[in-house]
Parts: structure tokens; sequence; C-alpha cells
DNA sequence: TTGCGAACTTACTTAGTAGTAAGTATATTT
DNA sequence: AAATATACTTACTACTAAGTAAGTTCGCAA
């Protein structure tokens, strides 16, 4: 694969995450490689076209992650902790993912990318669900909403926090994160809180 | 006032929470109205002047609910169940709410406009800590974490829920917001489940 | 009735956007 | 050596965006 595509990949993805995708433009991404404007569009002929590989890309590196994870034999707690960590990554960088920022542009989008947006979400969802189903069958979770549900609070908490993070200081990230963890961590002893 | 003016912040308002504001253009608001675009910066001189005018109003609407139910007396149970309902009148509009729209674009917003959504975001969280703490003490709610950190686990979910649930289809958003409502409710009985 | 301000319209500028057609340099194959 | 493909650049088109200056209409007050 050409490197030049690649940069092109990596810089849309990262100015989607910062700027969003309206607010980009193919300028901003051949002034950063110092290239020409046409150059961008002999790799990606299209806007539309640029942002559905970035999608794409994404969706494989979700994939691989996963499927590496499943291979290493990580357990349902550890693979969890890896996805959040995706998050604080983001957070670090002062960006949000890539769900969290096409999301709110969906309606300006090409119907391309706008399924294959949909279809990221679905992913990732469906592994959140069945991740913490099997885990709360091995009793490494509990919880008493269904599996898809509490997948989608989690997902929901982590995709706003990034938002929110840049828009109040006085957010504690990780002390964020690790409330959801916590909050699926078994032997609560009854949920009783100790009086202080 | 002028109903013009009036109109055009509605519409505003409006274009941001589906298209978001990079996206809407005064063509867009000129056209709608059946006016000129120069009508509309007669009104609003500058888009980051609209801009701010729209957030200034949210929060104004914001202080106004928050206010009216305290003096009617609404209980905290009450008062966060008509906080969510903003959010599931939004969900059936497929709009999302005005920070979890402007959010993800505060890096190409103005100055000012980026203050005056931070100041929203703060307004909010701190109604909704305040609210929860009261609450708790009167054992109207019961959680462990600390009030803020519910109450920024609660926003997020229901910012990130209209982003997500207008890419997946699925999603039951009432049954999202019960269980949000229904994480908070006491007598848990130890939260212990029971076998199915 | 005249003057004046509010609420616009007309007609424009400037700047930035995506996108394209045609050309060029370089490396690789035939 | 000639042909071809890759990876671009040059130079542009068409369009849309925000924003502005100057004029118009109309109701109301002096």
């Amino acid at each position: 694969m050409s490197i030049t595509r690649e940069k092109i990949i990596e810089l849309g993805e990262s100015l989607i995450r910062s700027k969003g995708y309206n607010a980009f433009s193919y300028q901003d991404i051949s002034s950063e490689l110092g290239i020409k404007n046409a150059a961008v569009h002999y790799y990606f002929p299209t806007k539309e076209n640029l942002g559905t590989s970035i999608v794409r890309t994404n969706i494989q590196r979700f994939e691989e992650m996963t499927g590496n994870m499943n291979s290493r034999g990580f357990d349902e707690w550890h693979q969890l902790e890896t996805f959040i960590k995706i998050y604080t990554k983001s957070h670090r960088e002062q960006k949000l993912c890539i769900v969290g920022s096409l999301g709110p542009d969906i309606n300006t989008l090409s119907e391309t990318t706008q399924a294959e947006l949909r279809k990221m979400s679905e992913i990732i969802l469906k592994w959140l669900t069945d991740t913490l189903s099997n885990g709360r069958e091995k009793a490494l979770f509990s919880f008493k909403e269904e599996p898809q549900l509490k997948a989608l609070l989690i997902i929901s908490s982590l995709i706003a926090s990034l938002q929110l993070a840049r828009l109040i200081n006085k957010i504690e990230y990780k002390s964020f994160c690790m409330a959801i963890m916590e909050d699926l961590r078994p032997q609560k002893r009854g949920d009783v809180e100790l009086d202080k």
C-alpha cells in the first residue's frame, strides 16, 4: 500500500476526531502533508470516499483488536479493560472516537459512509454485549440489566464523556472509567453503603 | 422582541441539532423563513453571533425550567424525571441536544460561543449533581459514587444515546431511560439477582 | 407632511470548498 | 530504447459560504 495514502487516512481520521467531518478540508490534509490538493483527490476522488475509507479502516482495526484478544485468551474483564483504554488514550489526545465525532454529522454524510458508520456502531455494540454476557456467565461481571442495554449504557458513557471532557476541565477521566469498571465488579456485598 | 429574530433562533437551533453547526448555512435559514440571506445578517451579523445566542437561549430555558420545578416544589425524583423527558422528546424528533451537537464541534467555534457552551455544560452538571446529592440525602435515590461522578455518568449516557439512537435502529430509547432511573431507585434488597 | 427608525432587499465581494483535466517526472517493465 | 504505470503537480472550474454597503418600504411620531 502507498504510504501517502495511509498518511491521508491517518490525518483525515485525526481531523475528523478533533474538528469534525464538515470542518476539515482537503486543503488541511494537503498542506499538512506537503502535497497538493489534487494529490489527495488522486487517492480519494471524493470526500465521501475518504470518509468511508476512514470508517472502514477503523472497523478493520477494531476487529483485529478483538480477534487478537480472543486468540491470546484474554478473559472478559481484561478485554473490557483493553477496550476502555482506547478511550483513555483518546482523552489524552483531546480527541473523540470516530463514532462520537461522525455520529452527530450522520445526516450530512453520504449513504455509503452512513452505512459504514452504522455498521461500525453495531459491531462495537454487539462485541460489548457479547463480552458482558459471557463475562457475567463466568461471574466476572455483575449487573442486572439486559446485556445489550448495559452495553449501550457503557458505550454511551464512554462516547459522550470524551465530548464533555473537552468542555469541562474539572472532569477526571480516569476516575470516570474506573467507576464504569467498578460498577461491574461482582461481590458487591449487598450493595450496602458503609456509613461515613 | 422581533418574531423573525425568534424564528431564526428556533430554526438555527433545530438545524444545529439535526445537521450540526458546520453543516448549516444562513441560506438554510433564509430560504426556510422566506427571507433573504442579508435579513439573517441583520439580526445576527455573524454566524458566531447566532451560535452564541442559540446557546444563551438554551441556558435561559434550562434555568427557567429548574426554577419552575423548585418553586412548584417538585421532589428530586420528579425533577430528574422531568429532566430526562427533555431527552425522550429530542429522541422522538430525531435530534440531539445542544451540548451533544455543539460539543464535537467545540474546536471550530468562536471563543465566545465556546465559553457559552462550557457554561451551559457546567450549569447542567451542577444542577444534576445537586439534585442527585439532595435526593440521596432524602433517600429518594441510592448510588455509591460521588454525586458529580454519577451526574456525569447519567448526562453522558443521555447525550450519546441520542447520537447512537440515530445510528442503530434497534435501540429502545424508553427502556434506556428507564434503566437510568431504575439504577437510582432505593430499596434494592441487597442488589441480589433472583434466580431465573 | 415630513422625518425617522425598524425591517428588510438588492446586489455585491471575498474567500474557501470539492472536484477535474491535462501535463510531468520517475521508475518499471517489455 | 520504447512503452507503460505510478504518483503526483499545474492550473483551472463551478459552487457555496459568510459577510457587507447601499438602497427600499412602511409604520409612526413630531
